[in-house]
DNA sequence: CTAGGATTTAGAGCGTGCTCGAAGTCAGGC
DNA sequence: GCCTGACTTCGAGCACGCTCTAAATCCTAG
């Protein structure tokens, strides 16, 4: 019944066998579906394996929460699945590929600076078209842009 | 031999028979493939049926390049297809539903805006990761962030 | 101990937007 | 008139990113 798993802590610090959240309870705080949690485990975008209970359950703990977050925000910037696995496996190999990880991060920021200049730029038609539509419907007069006028 | 078809314009004005540009120049000028523009032809996105030859290829004036290119900026920003054809729609619809369109073009702007918004605050992110990285690399300190501290 | 909701896996399914292919037709320079 | 490259249709294929399913297992409140 509705479980939540609102971190039992009973060891010390953390790392330990039945702390961390289900996954359920970390779909809710990343704002992800369970399945796309799990998906995600399996494309291989996991820098650090989830703990699991002894009977094969995941535990998340907030390491693994932040690291889903950064995951969906380059999601949400556009970064395929594919980068974001190159950059997990940079990440989790550890020092040593910091120069490999700029490069990607500055190929993605150039992505997306073009993409909110693409953005920008097309806003301007639709602010057109509402301007040239608000002003119609101001002065009642009727369309004759785009009608079939051949 | 690599056709160009740089319109005849053997008639008066236009919308006579054998003007308007071959496909594949209507692909070159609006930027998009030849496939692509029979996909949205056949998707249900153009306002005026494209003219013909006698021998049934396609034609394409002016006012079908300017719509492909309205098309393709919808698309840039992320207008699905269902929601361009519904536009489409309205437009050869011809007059009288202006409060339609503009509902529609006000509702594109509000996602359009949404995307703007996610794309900046997520490229934060970004340019911290990148900071970081320049940090490290200038320092010539490792990397102990995000790498297997467990 | 038990019931039953939560979780597991691997694989299939889906929605979107193209992109390609095959087999046949057309156009226009020679 | 003919040859060849461009064009036609329309269905299949593809890449992506989830999303769902089934059957089995787990976990915990009671």
């Amino acid at each position: 019944m509705l479980e939540v798993r609102p971190q039992p802590e009973s060891g010390p610090a953390r790392s330990n066998a039945q702390a961390g959240l289900s996954i359920a309870e970390a779909a809710r705080r990343t704002g992800v579906s369970v399945h796309t949690l799990r998906y995600y485990e399996r494309a291989g975008l996991v820098v650090t394996p989830v703990e699991r209970t002894h009977g094969g359950q995941r535990r998340y703990c907030q390491l693994d929460l932040d690291w889903i977050t950064v995951c969906t925000k380059l999601r949400a910037t556009g970064m395929p699945i594919r980068v974001i696995r190159r950059y997990a496996q940079l990440v989790s190999a550890g020092h040593g590929n910091e120069r490999e990880r700029l490069a990607l991060m500055e190929a993605h920021r150039a992505d997306v600076l073009a993409k909110l200049a693409e953005l920008q730029e097309n806003l301007e038609l639709i602010d057109h078209k509402i301007d040239v539509y608000r002003g119609r419907l101001a002065a009642g007069d009727a369309d004759r842009l785009w009608a079939p006028t051949r």
